[in-house]
DNA sequence: CGCACAACTTAGAACGTGCCAG
DNA sequence: CTGGCACGTTCTAAGTTGTGCG
C-alpha cells in the first residue's frame, strides 16, 4: 500500500475514533459569529461592478540583469575541442551547464527541446559545427558556476551584508506600489530571469528556451494621473493602459505555453485580503445549502438523464474527496494530468467488495503538478452503479464523464447558490474539516506545545482530504534516525532516574532527617523534567514521522478560513505566533482584525 | 454553445537564513 | 564557533473561473 494511502486511513481513524472521546457540544447557542473591529477597513465589496482601484501607481516590474558572458579561462568544448561561441549561444549554454548535475538533463525530451532551441540562437557557422548534443561538454561552464556559488556562500560578513541592504534598497524602490493612496507590497516585482522551461511531471516541453523579457514585451497598467513608470534606458514599453477594472500593474507573454504573466499585489494587501475573505464567505454560505445540495445529486444519480448522472456523481466526488474540477488539457502543451471532470475510465478500478468493505472505488491518477492521488474508498451503492455504467464499452482512455464539462458543471452550481463553482467545495470542505477536528482533538487542560500538536494534526486531516504532497525531504532518514537516537538516551536518563529515585525513598525510610527528605524531592523533580522531555521527544517524532510526505502549507494559506485558528487560538490560550508566522500574519489580518473566539466558520 | 484568451488562485520545489546542539 | 537542519521566502508552473466572440 502506498505511504499515504496509509495516511489517508489513519485521518479516517482520527476523524471518526478520537471525537468520541471528548464532548460533542457544538455549543451554537449563542450568535453564529463575533466580528469585530468594522473600523479598520475591511470592506467585503466597496467599488461598483468590477472596479478594482481608483489609484494605482508603481515603478513597474525590475528586470533581470543582463548576460554577463564567460571569463576567458572557461571554455565550452564541441567534439574534445575548445570552442568560443557567440553570446546567445553561450547564454543558452549557461543555462545548459548550470542544470548539469540536475536529473532534467539526463531526460531525452528536455535535452532535445534544449538542443532544438540552443541551435536557434546559434550563428550559422556554430549551427554547422554543433550537430550532436552528445559531442558538448559543458562541465567547464558548470564548474566554473559551482565555484561561483561556493565562492559567493564564503564571502566576508560585511559583503554580505552590503549585498542585503542592496536587495533592501531594490525591495523598497521597485516592492511597493501606491493603490488607493495606501502603500502596499507587491508580490512579484522581477521579470522572470531567462533560462530552460522546467515543467513539472512529464512535461512535453520540458528544456525549451524561456526568452529574456525586454521592456518592449510589457505592458504598464497604472492610473492616467500617476507618474507612469520609466522603462529602462533606451526602451520602451510595450503599451501603457489604465484598467482599473483588473488588479495587475504590468503583464508580458511568456513564449512557453503563450500565456500571460502579471505583476500582482503581495497577498499582505488589501485588495488580495478582501478577495480571500469573500472566498470564505462563499464556503460559509456553502455551509448553508450544502445539505440541500448532497440531497439533489444523491436525487440525480437516478435521473433520467445521463448527463445529470455523471454530474451527480462527479459532484459527489468533489464533495467526498475534494477533488479539483479538472479542466480539459490540450495534448502535447503540457503533462497528462486530470482531475474530476477529465478522469478517464483507466483511472478507476471498481471492487464489488475490498478491505472488509463493499462497493469500494480506486482511483489512481495525476492531479495538478503530476501528484499522484491513490485512493480507494467504499462509495455509495447507486454511486458504484452508476460508475459501472459510465465505464461499460468503453476503452481505458476513454472519458469517464463524457457528456460533462467543468463549465456545465460550474454553470449548474451557480444555479444551486449564488457564486458557488467546484473549487468552493475544496475551501468548504477543509475548512470545515480543520474545525471539527480542533474541536475533537483540542484538550482545554492540556500544555501549549500538545494543543499545537492537536492544531497541526487538523490541519494534517486537511492536507490529507486535499492530497497535499511533498517530496519527502532528502535529510529525513538522518534526522529521525537522530531523534531516535535522542529519544533512546532519554529514556535511559528516565530509567535511571527512577533507581535513583527508589534509592532516594528508601534512603529517606531508613534515615529520615531534611537531608534526605530534600535529597528526595530533588530526585522527583528530575523524574519529573526528564519524563516531560521524554514525552516532546516522543510527540516529535509522531509529528515527523506523520508529516513526512505531508505539505501543510498549502491548506493553511489557501484553504483553511484563518478566523477558525485565530478563534481557535483565542479560546484556548495558544499565542497566534505559535501558529501563524509574521508572513502568515500579514497575509491574515483581516482575519485577525475580526475574529472573535466564538467565530464559528 | 464551444472556443480562445484573460485574470486570478493554488502549488511544490528551490533557495536562503538564522538558530541550536555539539 | 560551526555545521546541520528547520523554517521562512522566493519562484514560477499549473490550475480554475470568467469573458467575449463567432
Amino acid at each position: 500500500m502506498l505511504a499515504f494511502q496509509l495516511l489517508r486511513l489513519q485521518a479516517v481513524r482520527v476523524l471518526l475514533g478520537d471525537s468520541s472521546c471528548r464532548p460533542a457540544s457544538r455549543g451554537s447557542l449563542g450568535p453564529r459569529s463575533t466580528q469585530k473591529g468594522s473600523g479598520a477597513g475591511w470592506e467585503e465589496e466597496k467599488h461598483k461592478d468590477g472596479v478594482k482601484w481608483r489609484q494605482l501607481e508603481h515603478r513597474g516590474p525590475y528586470f533581470a540583469p543582463p548576460y554577463e558572458p564567460l571569463p576567458d579561462g572557461v571554455h565550452f568544448f564541441y567534439d574534445g575541442k575548445p570552442m568560443k561561441l557567440s553570446m546567445a549561444a553561450e547564454e543558452v549554454a549557461t543555462f545548459y551547464g548550470k542544470m548539469l548535475d540536475h536529473e532534467y538533463t539526463t531526460k531525452e525530451v528536455f535535452q532535445n527541446n534544449f538542443f532544438s532551441d540552443w541551435r536557434k540562437e546559434m550563428t550559422v557557422e556554430e549551427r554547422k559545427v554543433i550537430k550532436h548534443l552528445d559531442k558538448c561538454d559543458f562541465t567547464e561552464i558548470h564548474r566554473y558556476f559551482v565555484d561561483k556559488a561556493t565562492a559567493q556562500k564564503a564571502l566576508p560578513r560585511e559583503e554580505k551584508q552590503k549585498l542585503k541592504e542592496e536587495a533592501e534598497k531594490l525591495q523598497q524602490e521597485f516592492g511597493y506600489c501606491i493603490l488607493d493612496g495606501h502603500r502596499e507590497k507587491i508580490g512579484n516585482f522581477k521579470t522572470e530571469p531567462p533560462g530552460l522551461f522546467r515543467g513539472r511531471g512529464d512535461h512535453p516541453k520540458m528544456g525549451m528556451l524561456k526568452r529574456r523579457v525586454m521592456p518592449e514585451d510589457v505592458i504598464i497598467n497604472c492610473s492616467r494621473d500617476s507618474k507612469i513608470p520609466e522603462p529602462p534606458g533606451g526602451h520602451q514599453w510595450k503599451e501603457v493602459r489604465s484598467d482599473n477594472t483588473v488588479t495587475w500593474l504590468a503583464a508580458w507573454t511568456e513564449n512557453i505555453q503563450n500565456s500571460i504573466k502579471y505583476i500582482m499585489l503581495n497577498p499582505s494587501s488589501k485588495l488580495k485580503g478582501e478577495k480571500d475573505w469573500q472566498k470564505y464567505e462563499i464556503a460559509r454560505r456553502l455551509k448553508g445549502v450544502v445539505n440541500e445540495i448532497r440531497s439533489l445529486y444523491r436525487a440525480d444519480w437516478k435521473s433520467q438523464d445521463m448527463k445529470k448522472r455523471q454530474r451527480a456523481v462527479a459532484l459527489y466526488f468533489i464533495d467526498k474527496l475534494a477533488l479539483r474540477a479538472g479542466n480539459e488539457k490540450e495534448e502535447g502543451e503540457a503533462a497528462d494530468t486530470v482531475g474530476c471532470c477529465s478522469l478517464r475510465v483507466e483511472h478507476v478500478q471498481l471492487h464489488l467488495e475490498a478491505d472488509g468493505h463493499q462497493h469500494v472505488v480506486e482511483l489512481d491518477f495525476l492531479g495538478k503538478d503530476s501528484i499522484r492521488y491513490y485512493n480507494r474508498v467504499p462509495v455509495e451503492k447507486p454511486v458504484y452503479k452508476n460508475l459501472q455504467l459510465f465505464m461499460k464499452n468503453k476503452d481505458p482512455g476513454d472519458d469517464l464523464f463524457d457528456r460533462l464539462t467543468t463549465t456545465s458543471l460550474n454553470r449548474h452550481l451557480q444555479d444551486l447558490m449564488d457564486g458557488l463553482t467546484a473549487k468552493v467545495f475544496r475551501t468548504y470542505n477543509a475548512s470545515v474539516t480543520l474545525q471539527e477536528q480542533l474541536q475533537a482533538l483540542t484538550h482545554a487542560e492540556d500544555s501549549v506545545a500538545a494543543k499545537i500538536l492537536s492544531y497541526n494534526r487538523a490541519n494534517r486531516a486537511v492536507a490529507i482530504l486535499c492530497n497535499h504532497q511533498r517530496t519527502t525531504p532528502k535529510t529525513f532518514e538522518k534526522s529521525m534516525q537522530n531523534l531516535q537516537t535522542k529519544i533512546k538516551a532519554k529514556k535511559e536518563q528516565v530509567a535511571e532516574a527512577k533507581v535513583e529515585l527508589k534509592r532516594a525513598k528508601s534512603d529517606h525510610k531508613t534515615q529520615g532527617g531534611n537531608k534526605s527528605r530534600s535529597s528526595l524531592e530533588k530526585k522527583r523533580r528530575l523524574l519529573e523534567k526528564l519524563q516531560e522531555q521524554l514525552a516532546r521527544l516522543s510527540t516529535q517524532a509522531t509529528d515527523k514521522e506523520e508529516n513526512k510526505q505531508v505539505a501543510l502549507g498549502t491548506s493553511k494559506l489557501n484553504y483553511l478560513d484563518p478566523r477558525i485558528s485565530i478563534a481557535w487560538c483565542k479560546r484556548f490560550g495558544v499565542p497566534v505566533e505559535k501558529i501563524y508566522n509574521k508572513t502568515q500574519r500579514e497575509k491574515f489580518a483581516w482575519a485577525l482584525d475580526m475574529a472573535g473566539e466564538d467565530f464559528e466558520f
